[in-house]
DNA sequence: CTGTTAGCGCTTTCAC
DNA sequence: GTGAAAGCGCTAACAG
């Protein structure tokens, strides 16, 4: 159904072997500049490229990037794609996208499919089910493989591989030192992200800062289902008097928001917000919400060049791993004092 | 550095020959049963899986499809992408996705790297530029070289492809009407894609359905950029007595219900609100938002299925091409009465 | 300067 | 039942 121009059928029509019309194609010096005009001409007139595949298969490379994605529905995400997206094809590399869903099965297949041979190396951050169940084994057949491999966000200690993380944890101690400088003495976390290792580092870092002040007291409120318990959340805001409230995720924080609003509450005034956000939120709420800014694109593009450096430094295979930490910063905007 | 079992190996430890083990990998009847049990187990022993790239070599297909987003950092696209993924993947395609960036010269550069011959065929959507300069060369080629090709949402009448659309006009009409029902008389319609097709569609559905009643004006107000024009968009709405805002486009939505919180309108009492949105806005602003929604994954679910069918039917080169259109739904939230 | 040859990993036809 | 050989489109070492 599909008819390309090959490099043998330039050849036949030139009546030259194939051999010559590739060097020709690339200029070699051996050749006489009037064959490698000649050859030039036919391929630009019948717009020639070489095929992509033979040329992959020959040369064990393909430029490609494997990107697997728990989610794109997350703005967060989406910025990091948008940051890999950046920096792979300024390099001429292009990804494939795969979106797991944060499921475990469609995380190893995915591995799996991408790995026979359509990408040079990975760039992903753990489906939720593959947190929880801590199941690894395919990406230790990658590593075994030998295939460069970046993880970033939700990472694993027991792979060893680059990474790129988020300081979460310091992130979620700024956040409440700045609530408490700006006279916070009640703080809720709420969060829908509990049980990923990100959500604890950010629990972790809201419960150390706050045990180093007397007189400010952290309530913590976990969401599973933002529809069905939109009450609870009503009346936990209600019933604790709390005076400020860290979203630990962009739903969350949208939520803190949101009810703030509908209670009536004057932000910031009565309660101070923050959320962790990369999103359209932060600029699209009233008012405008402080955050945690965790420069998504350029993680993803500072993941996008770890793994260029290893495909282009082919030759060491047992290298020292690097794991680069991006700082966030705290965005303040009219939700905090 | 990397590497993986091939047949010629499997073949080599087995004393086989390179076909014999292919065909018993394929369970063929003309093998014995007891070779094909050697094979596999030895197969599964390393984990043997065919090199897609020499298989795609051999057979012309890759099972990939291109993908080609103006933006991915727009809801709207991320879940159009959402869509194509999840019927793709269940069809064990995989995905290549690009991101143009509303860029000519990314969009003309990606559709001729994937065409050589990394995807069997193409959905994407036209860029901004490429749809102000009208330059359509790059799909004309895509069209002569036979290789299916779906656009959505931003398409282009030149080009005689398959497509799937969002019956944007219709949409508009129906919004205006819910607002004219329930009183409103003088409706702001503010935009930032005043210029795309798609933008164009809207504004022209609003207009007529305006024009069939009197006593109900319609004022324009493009916006260009949301950062510098956040006064003007202020005075605008306060100096026109306005009763109600749509808002064409998702950041136009956001502005909206913004400007009008900080203005003190009371929504919907003073000003009613909807917008063009799929995203975390209509159910995260407060009040929440009453939407047109575009079915953004079922447009992806529906182009990819389009794509998968003309990719079976291998067959006829010479098909009549279909337009797919999505019905939009007024999704009536707190911002309407 | 140009051409022959081998080979990347796989499938498939045709001999044996 | 099994294997040899050709070929997908390309590159590169080696001959001439």
């Amino acid at each position: 159904m599909r008819k390309k121009v090959t490099l043998k059928q330039l050849a036949k029509e030139l009546n030259l072997s194939i051999s010559t019309v590739s060097k020709s194609l690339k200029n070699d010096s051996e050749i006489s500049q009037k064959t490698i005009n000649r050859v030039h001409e036919l391929a630009n007139f019948y717009n020639y490229k070489p095929n992509a595949l033979a040329v992959s298969l020959k040369s064990n490379k393909t430029n490609t990037i494997g990107v697997l994605l728990p989610e794109i529905l997350n703005h967060f995400y989406a910025k990091v794609l948008y940051g890999i997206e950046q920096e792979a094809s300024k390099n001429g590399y292009k990804i494939v996208t795969c979106i797991t869903n944060e499921s475990y099965e469609k995380e190893v297949e995915y591995v799996e499919m991408l790995n026979y041979s359509s990408v040079d190396g990975f760039i992903l951050a753990l489906s939720k089910e593959t947190q929880m169940l801590n199941k690894l084994d395919h990406f230790k057949d990658l590593k075994r493989d030998n295939v460069p491999l970046i993880m970033f966000d939700r990472v694993s200690g027991e792979i060893d591989c680059d990474k790129v993380i988020v300081d979460d944890k310091d992130a979620s101690k700024t956040a409440i030192q700045h609530l408490i400088k700006t006279g916070c003495k009640k703080i809720a976390v709420i969060s829908t992200i509990f049980d990923l290792s990100v959500g604890k580092l950010r629990l972790e870092g809201a419960l150390e800062e706050v045990s180093l002040h007397d007189n400010v007291s952290l309530i913590q409120l976990p969401i599973n289902n933002v529809e069905t318990e939109e009450n609870e959340i009503e009346s936990f805001l209600k019933n604790n008097e709390i005076d400020a409230v860290l979203g630990l995720d962009e739903t969350a924080a949208a939520i803190a928001i949101n009810m703030a609003n509908k209670l009536g509450y004057s932000i910031p005034k009565e309660i101070s917000v923050i959320g962790f956000t990369d999103g359209l939120l932060s600029k699209h709420s009233y008012p405008k919400l402080t955050t945690v800014s965790q420069h998504a694109e350029d993680l993803g593009a500072k993941a996008a060049k770890m793994l260029l450096d290893r495909l282009s430094n082919t030759s060491d295979t047992n290298y020292q791993t690097n794991t680069e930490v991006v700082k966030t910063s705290l965005i303040l905007r009219d939700s905090t004092n």
